[in-house]
DNA sequence: TAGATTGTTAATCGATTAACAATC
DNA sequence: TAGATTGTTAATCGATTAACAATC
């Protein structure tokens, strides 16, 4: 017996292709500010030091084509990557962890741009319920979960240490919360149909200090 | 004619190994925390959800080995782990551009703990500079390049918005930093002696999104 | 039309996974 | 010793790059 596959399967998009996107985005961003109209792959690709195919087939990934002879919109291409992205539509979110990389975020004003709006903190330190942030509440940890549910939110942003993370990822999760975009140092058990996303802000500080030991091995 | 690599060539290790190496270290500080004492690459493996032979492959990289039947001494491999990453000597870096995100670095503690510390901000905004921010000073501009020099700072941490980002990021290499964690959303161009790790704020805040739409869209 | 660029198919490369011998 | 686990070599898989036909 052969396995049929549902005819709606939507091709999954490689997580390269996925991290290189943003970057196409920045890079249009600039091109167009120069005044350009239109933008070849290999355009692109100078920019950011990578090959005009890959940037081709990323690019038909987000469903978007090109003119031969002309390249691509830039407009067009800025629409589509952003749509692609999710970046078009705004969606809430709730943060938990009101520290020092909590508030960074609450007050982070480009988030926003890339369709991110934290609408309320949550915190256990009592000290910090009932304050404001960046003109957002702070709200205790017991109303996490039922002001998940009612407000409908999607999304959570945990910043807070590894402890408190799973709990806090819980209570998001039964209130409904579909994707969690995690700065906590651990991994996190959630159900299949939740997107679970790495801030990896200790992964490129690793890759960085690595790098610089490298760097400074290779100098003596 | 056959190229005869220099004897001295450090092997490189691939990116996917390098961004594994710090989710190894979380796991093992939550295993050492219950009690043990000794670790096999499955029980890593398990924890996160990967191939036990992947762990072993990424851990030889750091050049540790283990003991058949026994498996690695995890005090070892935290000490071997953080050793490879460059987070058990410390070093100062600059901070450019003291907004929320930065603001932010100045104050989270646990890059320290990674062997990261930032000893001063700098910012173009007059009305920031002369201020303290999280205990450290935010200086102008105009004395980045020589303070970098003066005080032998080797890493600078970019956070401010693409604009600024290359000239800040140009005072610093002259200056002679030798390595830059970039938050601004911009290619940065470097001699080859840099090191440019993007922090990728936006490449996972993309997913996240990305992966949100898709969700929502199965469900259906 | 000729030339440039897209989009696709094939070849290459590198990372992951599987198999297994070495070893405590 | 037997069994478990490491460490390495081989097979597989997927992403990148090269080649090239289609097209404006």
């Amino acid at each position: 017996m052969t396995e049929s596959k549902p005819s709606h399967t939507i091709k999954t998009v490689p997580e390269p292709t996925l991290r290189r996107l943003p970057r196409y985005l920045n890079t249009l961003h600039a091109i167009r500010f120069r005044g350009r109209l239109v933008v070849s792959t290999s355009h692109i690709a100078d920019e950011l030091k990578l090959d005009p195919t890959q940037v081709r087939k990323d690019l038909a990934y987000t469903g978007i084509s090109g003119r031969p002879k002309v390249g691509y919109d830039i407009e067009e291409l800025i629409v589509a990557l952003e749509t692609f992205l999710g970046w078009r539509n705004t969606e809430e979110a709730f943060l938990v962890g009101a520290g020092a990389l909590g508030t960074a975020l609450l007050g982070h004003q480009r988030l926003e741009e890339c369709g991110l709006r934290i609408v309320a903190a949550f915190d256990r330190d009592p000290a910090k319920v009932g304050t404001t942030l960046h003109g957002k509440e702070v709200l205790p940890m017991k109303k996490l979960k039922s002001l998940t549910a009612r407000m409908h939110i999607l999304i959570g942003v945990l910043t807070l240490p590894a402890e408190g993370a799973q709990e806090a990822a819980d209570r998001l999760i039964e209130g409904g919360v579909k994707a969690i975009w995690n700065f906590a140092p651990t991994r996190l058990i959630v159900p299949d149909s939740v997107v679970v996303v790495d801030g990896e802000l200790y992964s490129t500080l690793g890759m960085l200090k690595h790098g610089l030991a490298r760097a400074l091995k290779n100098e003596e």
